[in-house]
DNA sequence: AGTATAACCTGTCTGC
DNA sequence: TGCAGACAGGTTATAC
């Protein structure tokens, strides 16, 4: 479900309500999320400890509790929020009667534990590619990761290689960028390869500015939808037409997910 | 090397 | 109304 603003639109909110918190007490209600750690491994760690900061890298939310760090990723219908839900897949109970609930029916997201202060050499983190807003952002180094045979857009969803980037996000990007998604990625002229670049950050900061993408699940910390979803382009639109030539968009399939394109705009040459 | 498929899960929508 | 099938914002293992 969420990509990397809808990531830093629930950080930022979780950041303003919960930063200086001691937690109380945790509950795991589904274990089959825990993945480097048991349930009381994590209240050993975390219980007393004052959140510190809640960091995001890529699509991982990071809880900073001091000396060690609750690794957060939502997958596909992760929700964390104020309010109580129905079946809540962990609790965090902090003082100030402040409660963080962990909602997710697919059960596919995951939480780790790991110190703090090797966060980013360790599993799930480390591994993550280059990424959009960050010093690692260069059109160097995005450059370079272009020279593969790998069809554009696949490139754009690998997280190893650049990093934060979803489905929405890789459909909206190549479309701004009038680029057909099949391209292999070393087929991009320089011209194409800069002004991906940019969109991709052009697009990501809009989505952060208009609080996220809600096409189903996704919802802001307090239940709220995002607005960007008022501005897609081609995402989730097959056969409406094209906002640029009124082409109608078409969908195909690439590695297993949707992928929407306008076939005048992006051109396969 | 690169792609397709299935798997992990559940909920929702569409078409017959 | 009922039911099968498709599909979902993510990631990963396995097979061609």
């Amino acid at each position: 479900m969420p990509e990397l603003p809808e990531v830093e639109t629930l950080r930022r909110a979780l950041e303003r309500e919960l930063i200086g918190r001691r937690l109380q007490s945790l509950d795991i209600y589904e274990p089959r999320l825990l993945q480097n750690a048991s349930e009381e491994e994590l209240q050993r760690a975390l219980v007393g400890q004052t959140l510190q900061s809640v960091g995001r890298r890529a699509k991982f939310l990071l809880f900073d509790f001091g000396p060690h760090t609750a690794v957060l990723h939502l997958r596909m219908t992760g929700w964390p929020t104020l309010t109580p839900v129905q079946t809540p897949r962990f609790v965090f109970r902090f003082d100030q009667k402040k409660t963080l609930y962990f909602s997710d029916p697919r059960r596919l997201a995951t939480l780790h534990l790991v110190p703090t202060a090797h966060a980013h050499t360790l599993p799930p983190l480390n591994g993550l590619g280059i990424e959009p807003f960050q010093p690692t952002y260069t059109l160097k180094n995005f450059l370079a990761l272009l020279q593969t045979d790998q069809e554009i857009k696949r490139l754009l969803l690998d997280q190893r290689k650049i990093a934060g980037i979803g489905n929405i996000y890789a459909c909206e990007a190549l479309f701004a960028s009038r680029i057909h998604p099949q391209r292999p990625a070393k087929s991009l002229s320089r011209a194409e390869a800069r002004r991906l670049f940019a969109q991709i950050e052009k697009i990501l900061a809009r989505a952060i500015a208009e609080q996220g993408t809600t096409v189903k699940t996704y919802r802001r910390l307090a239940g709220e939808s995002g607005n960007f979803q008022n501005f897609l382009a081609v995402y989730d639109r097959a056969g409406e037409p094209c906002v640029r030539c009124q082409t109608p968009i078409e969908r195909l399939t690439q590695g297993g997910r949707g992928t929407y394109f306008c076939p005048t705009c992006q051109h396969r040459v």
